[in-house]
RNA sequence: GCUGCCGUAGCUCAGUCGGUAGAGCGCGUCCUUGGUAAGGACGAGGUCAUGAGUUCAAAUCUCAUCGGCAGCUCCA
């Protein structure tokens, strides 16, 4: 006999096998037909609990308790399911329509599914239309999902006859031979899948292929490409559409269509790809996060030093980033004797040579060495994007040399400071991953005990702090130390690292640049590295900042803060004056005394984002004051010039957003 | 780096069947001197990414190269 209990706490038992089907119908017709899986809490007799999600007409368990709650559209969990029956759909409607084709995986994304084909050809955007007439057949038809389980070894005998040798290959070299495997029947579709599924299509309300491209089998570079189609779908129309529609304003606050807009940077291939010009409004935006982030350096008692951005091979060869990142980085120029120089792919060894240039005493730590450090690294081309991915960027770099029983603080300190930068630009939406060790790779370096120690005081540190959207992701750290990333999504949805704080034991190991302090004991010691750099890069991190304010950006950051217009050229003179008065005041103003009507010049300086427009006619020059149209505002009506420049440099000294 | 798509004026884009190039915005000059999202006239501006090939003729068709975009892979 089970024993079914609900959300409500209402209790069912049945003595023959049920689905949730079954249990949703005697509940009512209406629940049944709207439900479109479950989710079931099962405990095992040792008194631990496992949860599945499971289509809506699997078998529960023959006996014993479980909790079982049925899935609506209103779930969140209920959108990933119908994707994933919908990929379904895609592939079956694939195989239809194409000949030789093979089946690999056809996951669900955040905003969606893809499924991964092997194909002779790819598809092309014209196939999109096919496909989707092909997909709306089969959901008009409306046949059921249906699980087929059974061993391994029968499995691969299927999938053998079926010709789909790509997930013959997985079950053979993924799974335990005695594994059981489960399949989704569809009509004449059958696809090796764990599930769960919708009952049926007719839940897909709305669906649309949305692009193709490839893939490699398993994520390995290594392996065959595969032909990847990505699609989305909705349970009703409306979101569909809602969602388009958010792509296309999306799209709007592409900071490379932005920056081009604004003419806040270019990238030109005539300079080289990925190597960014910073053009005068955009080197304006930059040069306030440098003081912002200065000031803040100051605060945190950084000191701050200059190193050259060439150096010798010798050096990197020391900190082991050469060779081994050689296919990353630009090739060493090698000098008529013989000596090569290398563009650095990063700051650290310069910052352990200052380092390394006294000897250090335990009271000088922790000693906080920052540079806005500019670095080069030949990324590969296919991975150039905007400022986002680039071959030159300048890190708001530093490394911290502490003791071991220091790191905590430190660590803290760092991560303080990168919620300050996220907190005055007014991110709200990141995470936070702490990448940890895997204990079963060789790769990495340092005591096992103090890597322990070190991931085991990060993780307090970030719960002590409160930090929303901690992931902890074991076997990404890197192999020097474990670190912490602040992590953002650009306008389309694509994660970028900005913030991170890294510990690393390998450059000061013995193997490494051997660093020493002497301790209270009199003995030397092994000091810890921190590198840590709060935006990343400033390239980076303008390039997310321009999406993150859609171009229009607060009064501190913004190139032009303020515009003077003049209603006529009577009034040219006023005009300059009051500008002159704001750019004594250290307001960056622009003026536009252009032959144009007044209407025309509100329009160009709204297009242009200026934060406050000053018009000023007749009236404002009697009355020694401008008339304000604030970005944000709108008319604010007449001001007194010297109030409104008070009022404007409070808001700039605040970072007000 | 891989796969696919794309490359026409400063920008956004049109250009049919192969017949030597267009619009809007922007820019310049002049007229207009005006009160909160576009006043008017005229004008300049293109080696159609580059290089080969096919053709009587190439922006258009083919190939290669370079670059851009999307995804994959990578990211000290």
């Amino acid at each position: 006999m089970l024993k079914v209990v609900l959300p409500d706490g209402s209790e069912k038992c049945y003595e023959k096998r049920v689905s949730p089907l079954d249990v949703a119908s005697e509940i009512g017709a209406g629940l049944a037909k709207a439900t479109v899986a479950a989710v079931v809490e099962t405990t095992t007799e040792t008194g631990e609990t496992t949860t599945a999600t499971i289509s809506s007409t699997d078998l529960l368990p023959e006996s014993g308790e479980v909790k079982l709650r049925l899935l609506t559209k209103k779930d969140p969990e209920a959108l990933g399911i119908l994707r994933h029956s919908c990929a379904h759909v895609m592939a079956r409607a694939v195989l239809r329509l194409f000949k030789g084709v093979r089946l690999a995986f056809g996951p669900t994304t955040d905003n969606g599914f893809y499924y991964d084909f092997w194909k002779e050809e790819p598809f092309t955007e014209d196939d999109f239309a096919k496909i989707e007439a092909e997909m709306a057949q089969i959901i008009k038809a409306d046949e059921p999902f249906e699980r087929i389980e059974m061993s391994r070894d029968e499995a691969i005998k299927l999938l053998k006859a079926a010709g789909e040798t790509l997930k013959v290959e997985h079950l053979e070299t993924g799974l335990a031979e005695n594994e059981t495997v489960s399949f989704y029947r569809q009509g004449e579709f059958v696809d090796l899948c764990r599930g769960p599924h919708i009952p049926s299509p007719r839940f897909i309300g709305a669906f649309k292929i949305m692009s193709t491209s490839s893939a490699y089998w398993k994520g390995d570079a290594n392996n065959q490409q595969l032909c990847r189609v990505y699609g989305t779908a909705f349970f009703d129309k409306k979101d569909l559409d809602a969602y388009l529609t958010r792509l296309e304003e999306a799209k709007k606050r592409d900071h490379r269509v932005l920056g081009k807009k604004h003419e806040l940077f270019m990238v030109d291939p005539k300079i080289g790809s990925g190597l960014v010009v910073w053009l005068p409004k955009g080197a304006v935006i930059r040069k306030q996060l440098e003081n912002f982030i200065y000031e803040e350096l100051i605060k945190r008692d950084y000191q701050p030093m200059y190193s050259p951005v060439i150096c010798r091979v010798e050096l990197f060869e020391t900190s082991g980033h050469y060779p081994y990142y050689a296919d990353s980085q630009f090739p060493p120029i090698t000098m008529d004797d013989g000596d090569r120089y290398l563009l650095r792919p990063m700051n650290c060894p310069l910052h352990v040579m200052v380092y390394d240039s006294k000897p250090r005493s335990y009271r000088e730590l922790p000693l906080r060495l920052a540079e806005f450090g500019n670095v080069h690294r030949f990324e590969q081309s296919g991975e150039l994007n905007g400022l986002t991915r680039v071959r030159g960027f300048t890190q708001d770099d530093a490394h911290i040399f502490c003791t071991e029983e220091q790191v905590e603080s430190e660590f803290k300190n760092c991560v303080d400071m990168t919620l300050k930068v996220l907190k005055t630009m007014g991110f709200e939406e990141y995470e936070v991953r702490l990448s940890f060790r895997d204990w079963t790779s060789p790769k990495y370096v340092g005591d096992p005990e103090v890597w322990k120690k070190a991931q085991a005081s990060l993780e307090r540190a970030c719960h002590e702090m409160n930090l929303p959207k901690l992931e902890i992701v074991e076997g990404e750290a890197a192999f020097y130390g474990p670190k912490a990333d602040f992590i953002v999504r650009d306008c389309l949805g694509r994660q970028w690292q900005l913030g991170t704080i890294q510990l690393d034991y390998n450059l000061p190991s013995p193997q490494r640049f051997n660093l020493k302090y002497v301790g209270a004991d009199g003995e030397l010691h092994q000091p810890v590295m921190i590198h840590r750099a709060p935006f990343g890069s400033f390239e980076r991190f303008t390039g997310i900042l321009i999406e993150h304010f859609a171009a229009a950006f607060p009064l501190w950051l913004a190139p032009e803060q303020v515009r003077v217009l003049s209603i006529s050229e009577k009034f040219e003179n006023y005009a300059k004056d009051v500008a002159a008065k704001m750019k004594a005041a250290g307001l960056r103003v622009g003026l536009d005394l252009s032959p144009e009507k007044i209407g025309a010049k509100i329009r160009v300086g709204r297009n242009d984002l200026i934060p406050y427009l000053c018009v000023v006619g007749a009236k404002e020059e009697e009355s020694g004051t401008v008339a304000v149209r604030g970005r944000k505002q709108g008319e604010m009506g007449a001001i007194n010039v010297d109030q409104f420049i008070a009022d404007l440099k409070q808001e700039n000294a605040e970072r007000r957003l």
